[in-house]
DNA sequence: AAACTGACTTCTC
DNA sequence: GGAGAAGCCAGTT
């Protein structure tokens, strides 16, 4: 077996619990809190939660962009073009319209 | 209830 | 280094 579930969390919490302590101007990537979970493989998945996610306001899903900075979804309304100017708006820089992840990708570890 | 689909990433050739 | 396949979890159909 798998290794334990942390604190009795399923991943599901766990990618919850990762994205909620993005910082604000930074963001992260759905493989980076994939791999924070336990799961390299579960990008996908971290994307259903955010698109499912029933922490909409606790949990800060726009802060969480595509390995290339693209922001590849939104499910709140403003779509991807919304959730640009908020990253913008905290201090992400960006370029074109990809997150700059040189500078603002969120460094946890 | 089974199969398909999706806000993705990593590994291999 | 570009292209293809595999892998992951849960919501929808």
């Amino acid at each position: 077996m798998v290794h334990l579930n942390y604190m009795g969390l399923s991943f599901k919490d766990r990618v919850y619990r990762t994205t909620k302590k993005i910082p604000r101007g930074r963001v992260a990537t759905y493989g980076q809190i994939a791999r924070l979970a336990g799961n390299p493989h579960a990008a996908r998945a971290v994307g259903l939660f955010m698109k499912t996610n029933p922490h909409a306001p606790i949990v800060p899903c726009h802060r969480v962009v595509a390995l290339n900075g693209a922001l590849t979804g939104y499910s709140a309304k403003g779509g991807i073009k919304k959730k640009k100017e908020m990253l913008i708006r905290e201090g992400v820089k960006f370029r074109g319209d990809r997150a700059d992840l040189k500078v603002s990708r969120w460094k946890a570890r």
